[in-house]
DNA sequence: CTAGGGTTAG
């Protein structure tokens, strides 16, 4: 009777009850009395997703020469998948193949894309190129696995073959795709495509446009994209909120947070971190503490926590943030490094350094931004045994290559301690390009230690690379101006002009009873500007009374370049410090955010204010924080 | 069988 079938190779749809009444026991394995016992035991296996039984019986079945029903195998190769088995997944694409067979061609798509999930893109890419049909799923597993290995030219490459191949796109095709696309014009083609295919309206491929868009700094065209179709998806809310918080433009995601909420929508994981990033680039403390209310349910997330650890550290809540960090029931690198770079640019260097201590003892692995984080530490607290030692050995104890990142530290902290010129040999001696921050880092050991030359000379630099920075253009003629060299002086400002470059006007704001009050330099609009005003004059008195001289002339610091003395006093910090001292109550905190760098003479002015009034003024200017208290700064007078 | 959103940076 087993002669019936010794050619039989694949018993797939093959009615179980011939089987069972044709077949001889010969032979058999454990646990199978006959051949039609060791397919059901075998497809039994594969269904319960008991991999390990599985691959037995497979093996049984292959020494037998026989073969199950496709659907038992795509069942096995999902567990191989799920389980990351990847001897397993060899040994079932093996036994497909054995004895000659041709399996389906949706089993062999299985495969390719068990091998993309293994990291295998060569196997996926061989049994791809030996299938003899390829359908769109085939060709879009590979096009997925493409954009994913962020190989995007790749992957466009297929989508071209595909269509060559007269194979038509779908959804899945696009959304993969879109993530391919190297720039506007290859983006722009894809788009185009989506409406020859009709697939525009998808949500999926809606929320990878806004991302791609958004990727190319694209807005207007993210939110164009959003606003084509009313949206009932919320990762394409999320998708929208998310473009806008990554481009810092926190003002229209906040709006756009709001617009979801009034649509009904229950904001979560992925809506809530990204409306933190937004809260954060506003430095709203209040609203950030509104937000952790709904974060409350989600505390489990560690991305989440992630980016409410960061917001209280921006927003100068560093209290709430020690607390929050200490109460975290998980911690990653990058809550770590959070923590570390939050103590750091709050002025807690040697407390950020002891916490880098205790995150190595944890077996946290430091990362890249981990140890920018830490030369920033070193060079804020002005360490430079310190900073050294870690720069010279990053590479050797924790497997990074020192970046332009960390070389801005390093500038940043021979620049403070007055080695200009060590600083400046060090730039030379990076091993990729320096970029305006570098330079900018350059200028401002400059500004601090007056070196007119070298900061002309990094002001060259930056205005190259970034020709529209109003404020270094600003900066550089004033320096020639102080230096009498009035030619050069007109020639940068006549670039200016030409330009179309206005200098960006000083704002600065505070939260007050959930309501931001900004104050804009020269700007009267604010409803109580006149008693505002009148409690600055009287303050600015008291002030001179124990020795406080406007500094007018802060050729090589004042970036908005206003040089007169009642100018000057009207800055927009200033008029946030004393509306904070008028209206929030005596114990609480004074935070100010700024968009511009603070100037010296405004700095001074919460020094003193600070000491004479007992109060306690955070401001977080562009880049910088300042802890005023009892006098002192905590940037140590270094900005 | 193939596709989507979120966190740290000088």
């Amino acid at each position: 009777m087993n002669l019936l079938f010794p050619k039989l190779k694949s018993i797939e749809r093959f009615p179980l009850f011939l089987l069972r009444s044709y077949l001889v026991p010969a032979n058999l394995p454990q646990n199978a009395t006959s051949y039609s016992n060791l397919i059901e035991e075998f497809t039994k296996f594969c269904y319960e997703r008991d991999l390990p039984r599985s691959i037995n019986a497979m093996k049984c079945l292959e020494n037998h020469g026989l073969m199950a029903d496709s659907v038992a195998y795509s069942e096995l190769i999902k567990s191989c998948i799920s389980k990351k088995a990847i001897e397993e997944g060899k040994l079932v694409h093996k036994h497909l193949l054995s004895n000659g067979n041709q399996p389906k061609s949706f089993l062999l798509s299985m495969l390719v894309n068990m091998y993309v999930k293994f990291n295998l893109l060569g196997e996926a890419e061989k049994l791809f190129d030996k299938m003899p049909e390829r359908n769109v799923v085939t060709w879009t597993t590979m096009i997925s696995a493409y954009s994913n290995a962020k190989i995007g030219r790749k992957a466009l490459e297929f989508l071209i073959l595909m269509l060559r191949d007269g194979v038509i796109p779908n959804m899945y095709t696009f959304s993969s795709v879109l993530r391919a696309c190297d720039g506007m014009l290859s983006l722009r083609q894809i788009h185009c495509g989506l409406f020859k295919y009709g697939l525009e309206s998808d949500v999926f491929v809606r929320s990878a446009l806004i991302d791609v868009y958004a990727k190319w700094g694209e807005l207007d065209n993210a939110l164009a994209v959003f606003e084509e179709f009313v949206t009932g998806d919320l990762v394409v809310w999320n998708s929208i909120i998310g473009a806008f918080a990554q481009n810092s433009d926190s003002d229209e995601a906040l709006n756009l947070f709001k617009r979801m909420k009034r649509a009904g929508f229950a904001a979560e994981q992925a809506t809530l971190t990204s409306t933190l990033r937004a809260v954060t680039g506003l430095s709203l403390l209040e609203l950030g503490r509104q937000v952790h209310v709904h974060v409350v349910k989600y505390d489990q997330d560690l991305i989440l926590n992630n980016a409410l650890l960061d917001m209280y550290c921006k927003c100068g809540g560093l209290d709430d943030a020690r607390l929050f960090f200490t109460q975290m029931k998980e911690r990653d690198v990058i809550t770590w490094s959070t923590m570390i770079i939050g103590l750091a640019q709050n002025g807690f260097s040697k407390e950020a350094l002891s916490l880098f201590e205790k995150m190595k003892q944890t077996g946290t692995k430091p990362n890249y931004i981990t140890i920018v984080g830490v030369l920033f530490a070193c060079s804020h607290a002005g360490l430079l045994e310190e900073g050294w030692y870690y720069f010279q050995s990053m590479k050797k104890l924790f497997g990074v290559d020192p970046g332009r990142e960390h070389y801005g530290c390093m500038i940043d902290l021979l620049g403070r301690a007055g080695k200009l010129d060590d600083a400046v040999k060090l730039l030379h001696e990076m091993n990729c390009e320096p970029d305006v921050v570098t330079w900018r880092t350059l200028l401002g050991a400059c500004k601090i230690h007056k070196n007119a030359e070298i900061a002309i000379y990094s002001a060259k630099k930056i205005l190259k690379l970034e020709p529209d920075d109003v404020g270094t253009y600003i900066l550089l003629s004033n320096i020639y101006e102080n230096s009498q060299r009035w030619e050069d002086a007109m020639n940068v400002r006549k670039t200016m002009k030409e330009r179309g470059l206005r200098k960006e006007p000083g704002c600065s704001w505070i939260e007050v009873d959930k309501r931001i009050h900004a104050f804009i330099f020269r700007d009267t609009s604010h409803p109580q500007i006149d008693d505002i005003i009148r409690e600055l004059n009287r303050l600015v008195l008291k002030l001179r009374g124990i020795g406080y001289i406007p500094e007018t002339n802060f050729i090589l610091q004042d970036v908005e370049g206003e040089q007169k003395e009642d100018s000057l006093q009207y800055h927009s910090e200033k008029l946030a410090i004393v509306f904070g001292l008028m209206s929030l109550p005596r114990e609480s905190v004074i935070r100010i955010r700024k968009n511009l760098r603070i100037c010296g003479d405004c700095h001074l002015f919460a020094k003193l204010v600070a000491k004479t009034e007992k109060r306690i003024i955070v401001i977080r200017d562009q880049v910088r924080y300042h802890h005023f208290q009892d006098g002192k700064c905590s940037c140590g007078d270094y900005w």
